[in-house]
DNA sequence: CGTTGGATCTTCT
DNA sequence: GAAGATCCAACGC
């Protein structure tokens, strides 16, 4: 089934990262399948936190949907290249998202070869969140597009379940500039999954 | 195997 | 005008 928004819409950002993992990112974009199970996850926590796009209540353009209510995808671009995929979550007005970083592979594994340009499949395919954003073809234009229904992007429970001893909480990666919020264990990872950065 | 640097462009100062 | 929630090919060891 796919999450519904009483998932999303919780208070605990990092129980909501902990939880996406082993649920299946789904999209349909140019008319292509493709899904994959999420194996890395990291926590935004909103105003309070400085690696956050939010933070201090920044509000601009780019980060306006972060403060909507749960169950949109918040997309941007980085580095002028990569196109990073979150799910925004928490009520309206508080702007907590989770960084989709890491995703093993599913379904239409040819069109995820084709979009990157690699002729066979190794864990590059979709390990770190500027290359899964291309393998399954999430560009900054569906920044705002909801998740609650069968559309081009949404998350589905396909009853997989990772056990809680398989789940490993460490530091968020590339945001040195964060000081002290850059050391709190808001990254969840599959212990052992190829598909997670070492 | 570890390190380095180039690619590339939106966003905010 | 500078920096950024990155990736990977090309090196040197």
């Amino acid at each position: 089934m796919i999450l519904p928004a009483s998932f999303y819409r919780r208070q605990d950002v990092c129980a909501i990262a902990r939880e996406l993992l082993g649920k299946v990112l789904v999209t349909t974009i140019d008319g292509l399948y493709t899904s994959g199970k999420i194996v890395e996850t990291e926590a935004y926590a909103g105003v309070a936190d400085k690696a956050s796009h939010a933070f201090g209540n920044k509000k601009t353009a780019r980060t306006a949907i972060m403060y909507a209510p749960g169950g949109l995808a918040y997309v941007y671009l980085c580095y002028g290249i990569h196109h990073l995929f979150n799910v925004v979550t928490n009520q309206a007005q508080i702007p907590h998202a989770v960084l989709i970083r890491g995703l093993e592979p599913l379904e239409g594994i040819p069109v995820m070869l084709e979009r990157r340009k690699k002729s066979k499949l190794t864990p590059t395919l979709t390990t770190g969140p500027g290359s899964l954003s291309a393998a399954l073809g999430i560009k900054t234009s569906y920044s705002g597009l909801s998740l609650l229904e069968r559309g081009a992007i949404y998350i589905e429970d396909r009853g997989t379940k990772v056990a809680r001893h398989h789940i490993v909480a460490g530091s968020r990666i590339g945001i040195a500039y964060a000081g002290a919020d850059a050391l709190l264990p808001y990254r969840f990872f599959v212990r052992d999954n190829p598909y997670v950065r070492r």
